[in-house]
DNA sequence: GACATACAACTACCACGGTAGTATTACCGG
DNA sequence: CCGGTAATACTACCGTGGTAGTTGTATGTC
């Protein structure tokens, strides 16, 4: 077990992981092509992908002489917990504290509200 | 002039943080009481305060044999920082994705539920 | 004046994210 | 067999959050 702390991944981290998402597996070679924009060092994605194994974040198998990740955290555990990590922080938790926040510092088109306020009716009446 | 990087702040910084914007002004000595639970040594706080300093988060005047800081950043920026990291990194700056994710997520009272409704109708009819 | 107290300054460590160079190894094509 | 290539392993370094001890200094007290 040993859940790693899922809240403070670092950028590259976070990248790396939705690439993993994104691919199911990915071998070194991957993660840095999905990572495009920004060249990077292949071995500083190896490495780092090197620290994560030993946080508990991805695991590897080997095939040839490759290695092929892939994510032991779900994307939505890392959202949870980023997410929530901010709500209980910086909004005690509250919910529409935070959305608050959201709406009068966002530009957020009506579609969105709209979208936004179907979500709250559903979730409404399932209680 | 160098604003600083404002989204990611660790633990005891934004708990420190959080007492000044509470107070306006603290000593090393405040910001320890109002930190009660856990006990920090003096010059854990005293060196963060400094770190901070550096990092240009806060500032200090001296009075007496005392320093006396302040918040050089606003509450709201750093909210609206650490949020908006939230937001772009993980849900592609999307705020019903957000939104969505913590309503699916989080036992929300139905008082909270109207709040955010009426939250939306209000942003809905100013646009 | 001697002493305790309170405070800032300085120093030191650890962990870890980020970044990458160097070394080693294993395989593949001629 | 031999050299190139690609892959991992190892090592190193910086910044910074977090934590605190030690030292120096000033001030207030007996």
């Amino acid at each position: 077990m040993s859940k790693p702390t899922i809240h403070r991944l670092g950028d590259l981290q976070l990248r790396i992981m939705q690439a993993l998402w994104a691919r199911g597996e990915a071998t070194v070679a991957d993660v840095l092509t999905a990572l495009g924009s920004r060249r990077f060092a292949y071995t500083t994605i190896a490495t780092m992908l090197r620290k994560m194994e030993a946080r508990g974040l991805v695991a590897h198998r080997a095939e040839g002489r490759s290695f092929v990740y892939r994510a032991l955290v779900a994307e939505e555990s890392v959202s949870h917990g980023m997410a929530d990590h901010v709500l209980d922080r910086l909004f005690e938790g509250s919910v529409a504290d935070l959305v608050s926040h959201l709406l009068t510092s966002h530009e957020i088109s009506r579609a969105e509200l709209a979208r936004i306020e179907q979500l709250i009716a559903e979730r409404k009446s399932k209680s």
